[in-house]
DNA sequence: ACAATTTATGTACAAACGTACATAATATAA
DNA sequence: TTATATTATGTACGTTTGTACATAAATTGT
């Protein structure tokens, strides 16, 4: 992708820049705003961008409308072996762009995120203030992170089973297990966190 | 938000919701097309439905194109204080949609992400096989966690200085800190981490 | 059962749309 | 300098667009 970018002559570089500073990841609108928005003097003009555009993926369509390849857009995901190497070397290591809405699957309708409060889970790496982000499902398996209703009580921890019965273990060893008096039912399943610092 | 799309009809949900489950986020095509994707026979229904939501802005428009209202879209923030209640009045307590690529910038042009592989950071809750969202800057402060180059190696540490001069912390007490032997430069600062469970 | 409202369909039209084609201006290479 | 490719502008046209208006069918409330 970043190569493909490279071929472009600057004027269409420069075009494409303009659009994404224009529409970001919108769609785009008509070749006559396009001319407008950009100064051109005609709308061929936007139409011989887009020609080219479109023949290099960098342009795609969907219901009829235009957008910018939103694989241009997002963070680059560097691999993960980066362990060694100069920091020049580093942005030609770029495996893809990625979306932490889609790898959280955020736009899904059963997914719930609510921020964390207390210490209770830190050492599965869950700190106060994150953000857990939750499937909601009535079922879980045992070691599953779950937001779970005890004793009409919410609460995050990790799902678990004994001679006893299920429980709930705190990832903290300052803290104990818990036991429900009278009900324990699973609202959903972690699926992934994020932290911003 | 929750409560305007209390008050349509069964159809126009019915509607809302096709349109969600045909277009997503994206752009919605034609009246003429919307009006066969949904099994109309005039535009005019798509039409008479559109004024409706339009108004009750349930559906936004940019540059000529038409969105259904992204704050349908998106995992819902659940208040944070949630710790007592039942599960029926959790969804009372959306408080607003949220996305993960807005809180960690993901769309800024400096903003890489990678992968993590090892423990050395464990006690600040960054597990191996985290994303960690790194904002591309020279400069960092005192502690915060940064993606450095120290003796021509990327590592993910705590940025740090003594009496010595600067240092990479672990933070994990298994390993040591990292003095530089000839260099020490910052490829970026950590803004966030995610984590898919 | 009837009236009122909502939902659905049909037709007609001016404005906006993308495209094709022709041509001029500019930049690049030999 | 001259030839070639790229970039820019202009015009003309058939298609598609959203909208207005009229009307029919279905649903809802009383």
């Amino acid at each position: 992708m970043e190569n493909i970018i490279q071929d472009l002559t600057q004027k269409q570089k420069d075009f494409l820049q303009n659009l994404q500073e224009n529409y970001g990841t919108l769609a785009l609108p008509s070749f006559e705003q396009i001319k407008n928005d950009l100064n051109f003097k005609s709308k061929n003009s936007v139409k011989q961008y887009m020609e080219v555009l479109k023949d290099k993926k960098l342009i795609l369509s969907f219901n009829n409308n235009l957008y910018i390849n939103k694989d241009i857009f997002g963070a680059k995901l560097v691999a993960s072996y980066v362990k060694a190497g100069f920091a020049a070397v580093m942005e030609d290591k770029i495996e893809k762009r990625i979306s932490m809405d889609e790898i959280l699957e955020i736009n899904s309708p059963s997914t719930f995120v609510f921020k964390v409060s207390g210490d209770s889970m830190t050492d599965a790496g869950i700190l106060d203030g994150d953000y857990v982000v939750i499937k909601k499902t009535p079922e879980a398996r045992i070691n599953d992170i779950v937001l779970a209703v005890i004793d009409n009580e919410f609460t995050l921890k990790t799902y678990k089973k004994d001679s006893k019965g299920y429980y709930l273990k705190p990832e903290n060893k300052a803290y104990p297990i818990l036991r429900p008096k009278f009900s324990l039912s699973i609202f959903g399943v972690a699926i992934g966190i994020t932290r911003r610092i």
